[in-house]
DNA sequence: CAGTCGTGGTA
DNA sequence: TTACCAAGACT
């Protein structure tokens, strides 16, 4: 079957199926003319890296209500978008969100750059996000190349060796079915399809659209494909976390350093993470064992956190964090380790 | 350029 | 319970 016959069926099957999402112009309304607001499009593509649909939905929606516009984001305190990002995960993000506005207000008169080209110079846009903007909003007809592209041109042409070796030839692939019509659209479709019928584990052959040209499930083989580089175990890493309230309420909190993890988000002051953790409180006192351990996973280790409380006597000069007053702090500014922390110390607390 | 960087859902 | 995974970017 030729290229042009897949990506006409691609579509076809997309004008019919599309999934309803709140940052998109569907396909009725795309087809009479309509762009999406570029804006959307770019919040939505940089909550989606690595990240569900089902998970970005509301984030989404609280982000464009609480700043409608790129200027609006721009002018945003940095705190405050923080703790909006808090539970997302993948804080560079948050941080790249909010760089990326400055530049788009500062040196593009909030006007987004509308080429694949002048979006990839922007933090936090990367080859992926880029593509996405320039096609979806822009009806440019770059190449989008995520894990549901690479996957479905996997199975479609049969591709064995493994990723990441693979992924060049992948992006060919992609590449050579993305349409000079609605080019947005088409990475849409393939996204959907990745996401809906042409999934990781069992894919649904029987109701996809290009079942009749692919290539691996000729073979039979589509449920092997992608074909991946096993990786390495998580290693177990251990640390402490000090919750420390004052008689007014206030807790004792810190601002994470905004390289590394969690980087810029709020926090327990705490141990590092390691093997064999030292105690490091941030002031003496007698501090309480909860009995309790946090466990959190993370990209690339485990970790077992224990939580220790102390009442902070009025005068308590911390030798780290800021006691924040009730009235400030939400735990749901938190990461979920930290809010993790939280939760089990208050409701040790509460049960004794 | 291989390692770093979160989280919640799912089998 | 564990392992894997999801619309990647940055260093």
């Amino acid at each position: 079957m030729r290229d042009e016959a897949v990506s006409d069926a691609l579509l076809e099957w997309y004008d019919t199926h599309a999934r309803d999402m709140p940052w998109r112009v569907g396909p009725t309304a795309r087809k009479a003319g309509v762009l999406p607001d570029p804006y959307a499009v770019w919040m939505s593509e940089v909550m989606l890296q690595q990240t569900t649909v089902a998970a970005v939905k509301e984030y989404f929606q609280r982000f464009t209500a609480r700043w409608p516009n790129v200027t609006a984001l721009a002018a945003a305190d940095d705190g405050d978008v923080m703790g909006e990002w808090a539970g997302l995960g993948y804080y560079a993000r948050a941080r790249n969100l909010l760089k990326c506005a400055r530049v788009v207000a500062n040196d593009y008169g909030g006007v987004f750059p509308n080429t694949r080209d002048e979006l990839l110079t922007l933090p936090g846009i990367g080859p992926y996000t880029a593509a996405a903007i320039a096609s979806i909003a822009f009806d440019e007809a770059a190449t989008v190349v995520d894990g549901n592209v690479e996957r479905v041109m996997a199975r479609l042409f049969a591709v064995e060796t493994p990723l990441p070796t693979s992924k060049p030839e992948l992006t060919a692939l992609a590449e050579r079915l993305t349409p000079l019509q609605r080019p947005g659209c088409h990475a849409q479709a393939v996204m959907d399809l990745g996401a809906t019928i042409c999934s990781p584990k069992s894919p649904a052959c029987g109701i996809c659209p290009v079942q009749s040209p692919c290539a691996a499930r000729k073979k039979g083989i589509q449920a092997e494909l992608p074909r991946k580089l096993p990786k390495a175990a998580k290693p177990t890493r251990y640390g402490f976390a000090y919750l420390a309230q004052r008689s007014d309420g206030a807790w004792l909190l810190e601002r994470r350093p905004d390289k590394g993890l969690l980087g810029g988000m709020l926090g327990w002051p705490g141990s590092e993470w390691s093997d064999a953790p030292q105690e490091t409180p941030p002031f003496d006192a007698n501090w309480h064992d909860i009995g309790a351990e946090v466990r959190h996973t993370f990209t690339h280790f485990h970790l077992r956190l224990a939580v220790r409380v102390a009442a902070a006597p009025d005068g308590t000069n911390p030798r780290t964090g800021t006691f924040i007053p009730p009235s400030d702090f939400r735990p749901s500014d938190l990461p979920t380790v930290m809010r993790k922390a939280f939760d089990l110390a208050q409701s040790t607390l509460n049960a004794a």
